[in-house]
DNA sequence: CTGAAAGCGCTTACAG
DNA sequence: CTGAAAGCGCTTACAG
């Protein structure tokens, strides 16, 4: 929405209603000496014009705007990556940055607008239409970082290019000799988690390495999904001598599981990751990954926010940053 | 500051100026046609009296107060931990939290409070004795969150129990029957640097382990300190068989320096690190560490935060939360 | 350059 | 309950 010319005053909601600018300021103000049927119009009337009190105006043309963040879940390595992409393009740009975890509730995205915000950033964000519907209706512009869903139209986000990234990490296995491998990924509806396997399967099949069904498990991105996921595959009869994993937290758990039961990475068991977070840099042995621009997926994030803050059109809902295979020392040829 | 009672108008200021109101509020609003002198005078006692606009006006009374919290470097494991501490404490008190990294400029803390700050919270800060008296001048709020310094009497800051942190993780490898333990730490002059390496030297005289001066080493809270120190202290005639290190991430670095030249963990050498971020728990073997209450010290910060901004006393200005060590699988007797 | 005057958007004490 | 009236803090077109 672009900010209004000129915002509602007191006087046109008094005038509509048929009622003194004296009694609209005591129904916005909360006093009590108000009949209820007066106050119900005016407030209906309030919210019809989008009413905003004289302090909060600023907040639509300040030249320093304020974006806010939301996380649905625990701020990780990846949403702190993605997070300082934000700040960064936020004080390069003059704007500010309120972070939070998401949690909508009744009048949310009104009460956003009213504490200034101009636009919100979702990073994996689980908004349903519903929560989209309130956030076209009040005015406040989203953008998801990383999107759960499918795009939609009415919803610009910014995501990696999921499916080559899966490719890549799946061919290089099977470039190193590997022909059975497994995919312990995220969760099943999330369309990032279904891209890295898609990728992995159009590799398999592009090698005809079949794969059985029970070397593809789904759960969440976590170290635990990976340490269940590698046990369980880890005792089939024919186990799998590679893994390609939806995360590197992922990944990690399956390193964990193999050490657990005294198998050595990358000489008895391969694995690579997904994102090349610092947790991928800093392991032992360093984790071979695809790496996601997180910063710059960040950055792009704050400008598109700005932008539909500014009420100035982007071209494209959705953008997709490539990703990169990284190669580095848990991964090599099978037994 | 407790809030001002009430806000000095332009009237106050026209009156001391000798100038008609319209005039200082063509100062206010940068208009050209004002004579230099004239704005400079009125200048002068607007910033004098602490003169705020209308609406910004609204923040110092705010039921939704705002705090900055400010970073000095990257967001790691440590500072993302400490984050989530804060915006979960805000989230229920009701503040927002706008965060950024550091980079004071001129008018800097002034700026902060237009833009309706309230308080500031700065994790592991390099603030000087001058960024803290303009910060009072403002009239903003500071609370320091593991401060590099000294606790200095303006200035509200939470921490750890670090000298007993580094006291037991190295009784823990002494009672494992460790003599010759390394600390590798971060920066010298960093007062929770100084108070774990000084808890490993309480340990070790106490058990009359002598340490020789080539076992310690200061560098930075970074994987690469651990990576080059480790490396260095292994080549030693007589190498350390385990090392305590100043945090999680140096801890890892000595992991990847033991394993590139083929040292197993625990079974070669021993490594207990400090912080216990997620990385401690994602990592094969998974790390012995000394536990910082890392959400817990953030909720504080803010808690204190918000008092201080509300002119609340705060008794202490100085608070430490207890330490725990969390013996995981990369410490064991020495071969 | 300066300021008296008109005006804006809002609030509040008070008369009805 | 309601609103006319006074008032507040600020801005601006305009006369000097």
């Amino acid at each position: 929405m672009p900010p209004h010319a000129r915002r509602t005053t007191l006087a046109t909601i008094a005038r509509e209603a048929g009622v003194s600018v004296a009694t609209v300021s005591k129904v916005v103000n909360d006093r009590s000496d108000v009949a209820p049927g007066t106050r119900a119009r005016v407030l209906e009337l309030l919210h019809e014009h989008d009413y905003l009190a004289p302090v909060f105006r600023h907040t639509e043309t300040a030249e320093n705007p304020t974006i806010e963040v939301q996380f649905n879940n625990d701020l990780k390595t990846y949403s702190a990556e993605a997070l300082e992409g934000i700040i960064d393009a936020a004080a390069e740009l003059g704007a500010s940055v309120v972070i939070s975890k998401s949690a909508p509730a009744p009048h949310w995205a009104r009460d956003l607008v009213s504490a200034g915000r101009r636009a919100l950033i979702a990073v994996t964000s689980m908004y349903t239409a519903a929560h989209v519907k309130e956030l076209t209706r009040a005015g406040l512009p989203l953008v998801v970082l990383d999107p759960l869903h499918l795009p939609h139209n009415r919803v610009h986000s910014v995501g990696a290019t999921n499916f080559a990234g899966g490719l890549a990490a799946t061919e290089h296995l099977l470039h190193l000799g590997h022909r059975r491998v497994g995919y312990l990924g995220g969760p099943a509806m999330a369309v990032c988690n279904q891209a890295r396997m898609h990728g992995y399967r159009a590799a398999l099949e592009a090698a005809e390495a079949p794969t059985p069904a029970a070397y593809v498990r789904h759960g969440e991105f976590t170290h635990r999904t990976g340490l269940l996921g590698a046990a369980a595959l880890l005792d089939l009869d024919e186990p799998p001598t590679a893994f390609f994993a939806g995360n590197d937290e992922i990944a990690l758990g399956i390193i964990e599981a193999a050490r657990s039961r005294g198998l050595r990475v990358p000489e008895d068991l391969s694995v690579v990751g997904f994102d090349d977070t610092l947790l991928a840099r800093m392991v032992s042995p360093p984790l071979t990954t695809v790496r996601q621009p997180l910063r710059e997926m960040g950055g792009i994030a704050l400008r598109t926010a700005l932008r539909l803050a500014n009420g100035e059109r982007v071209e494209s809902h959705h953008i997709e940053l490539a990703t990169e295979l990284v190669v580095r020392s848990s991964t090599g040829p099978p037994r």
